[in-house]
DNA sequence: TTAACATATCTATTATTCTAGATATATATA
DNA sequence: TATATATATCTAGAATAATAGATATGTTAA
């Protein structure tokens, strides 16, 4: 299968260089198993709000904030707005892209 | 098919955060056609000498001396000394099993 | 419309990485 | 054995990343 995708192997590196980081993707793999349900919705389906990414990863709110938009940048995550809370999920389709070019470049 | 290789997500991450480790990688997958042939031997079984890695990376000798023993540590690259040379070839193994590993755990 | 809350951004400090020049080490050769 | 060559390591300055506290922004609720 082939990914048409716009993806820089170096800045999602970065993204991956750090273990906190991977982390975060590795958790919202699975949001169900890894968070408490959110309070305001019954569903995981646009991702996790970034307080309980926060109280997991054990570092400060402007830290976590940085790295989530360093993320977002590198389009790993994709963030919804409900209401005061930012959701982010995975970008499925650039994850698998970043692993295939990996695959066929590297 | 499964590898059973310890790597360390994070350490091989930070290696391909930088371009010039990413193109040296590249460049070793076919020494053939990105170097010159040495001329001590007649191939590159072993790899390619670090003059000719510094050469066509453009940067200083301690620089690239510097990312190729970054890129040992994470066992991306095996080094073979011959005479007053230092051959670096890729570790397949090891490239293979961090995007396997990356394909199954991220 | 004010207060509370969630998140993002700004500012600053510390830690790490990048990079090159100088020096050391190992090998080969005159 | 002295010298040249290839590579590795040491040292240091500049650039970037990590991290947190303070502040700003946007949203909800009283």
């Amino acid at each position: 299968m082939l990914y048409i995708c716009h993806m820089n192997i170096t800045e999602i590196s970065k993204v991956l260089a750090n273990s906190t980081r991977v982390s975060i993707l590795k958790w919202l793999k699975d949001p169900e198993s890894n968070f408490p349900p959110h309070k305001d919705i019954d569903h995981f389906n646009d991702g996790v709000c970034v307080g309980y990414i926060q109280e997991k990863a054990g570092l400060s709110q402007s830290t976590i904030s940085t790295y989530l938009t360093s993320m977002q940048n590198a389009e790993l995550v994709i963030p919804t707005r409900h209401g005061k809370w930012t959701y982010y999920k995975r970008n499925e389709a650039i994850i698998s892209a970043y692993i295939e070019a990996l695959a066929t470049e590297l």
